[in-house]
Order: C-alpha cells, then structure tokens, then sequence
DNA sequence: CGTCTGACGATAT
DNA sequence: TATATCGCCAGAC
C-alpha cells in the first residue's frame, strides 16, 4: 500500500461487478476522493495488487491512452469477454454497463 | 522544497 | 462531437 488513498481506491475497483464498468470520476467519488479523477488512474498507473483495473474506464466510455498499447488491446479484450460491448468508435453505452454502487457512504 | 508530469473531469468554444 | 484549457493530488527528480 503506497498510502491509504490508493488501499481505498483499489478497494472500490475490487466491489466492481462482472459484466460491469465504472469510471474514474466514479470510483474516485465511491473512495472519498470527491471528484478527483486523477488519483484514481494516477493509483492503478501504480497499482501493485490484481485489482479488475480493467473494468476502469473514462468518463467518455472509452479506455484511456496509456503507455502501453498492449495493455489496451487486454482491457478491451477482458470487457468483451465480460459482456460488456463496444460501439462502432469504441466506447462503451455508460447507460447500459455503468456500474451502480448503493454503498457511496463508506463511513 | 520547487517543478513537472500523469490510466481524468468539467466547461468553453 | 471534437479540441483546448484549467484544476485537482501525489510521486519522481
């Protein structure tokens, strides 16, 4: 664990169901992060555990452009073997696979 | 301790 | 809808 931050970052990404997709912006807000998007990528950029950092995408639906390309072809690869399915521009309908937590108040 | 950069988000154009 | 810009926090140098 680098810092708590990020313990409760992956934390929240483990909750995420499968067949299901949450956003940074999400899973910041879910971790007590408020609407701090950044943290959330900066943490799975670093993340040392086997979080489903697969199932994190951008608010626009698609798989951010990381470093390595190989990675991207993986996540696109892991959702759609999930359910999860892509549109002709490679985005992902956040209305249809967006996962819906009940449990926002951690503590 | 100052500065730059980074798996983002929202708003403006 | 796409592009450009600012704000946010933490880590690397």
């Amino acid at each position: 664990m680098t810092s708590e931050t990020y313990d409760r970052i992956y934390e929240v990404i483990e909750q995420i169901p499968e067949g299901n997709v949450a956003t940074y912006g999400q899973i910041a807000r879910l971790a007590g992060l408020g609407g701090h998007a950044r943290l959330v990528g900066y943490a799975l950029h670093a993340c040392d555990r086997p979080v489903p950092w697969h199932r994190v995408i951008n608010a626009r639906g698609e798989v951010s452009d990381r470093a390595d390309a190989y990675a991207e072809q993986l996540q696109h690869r892991l959702l759609a073997k999930e359910g999860v399915r892509f549109d002709e521009r490679g985005r992902i309908a956040l209305e249809q696979f967006r996962w819906e937590d009940e449990e926002a108040d951690a503590e």
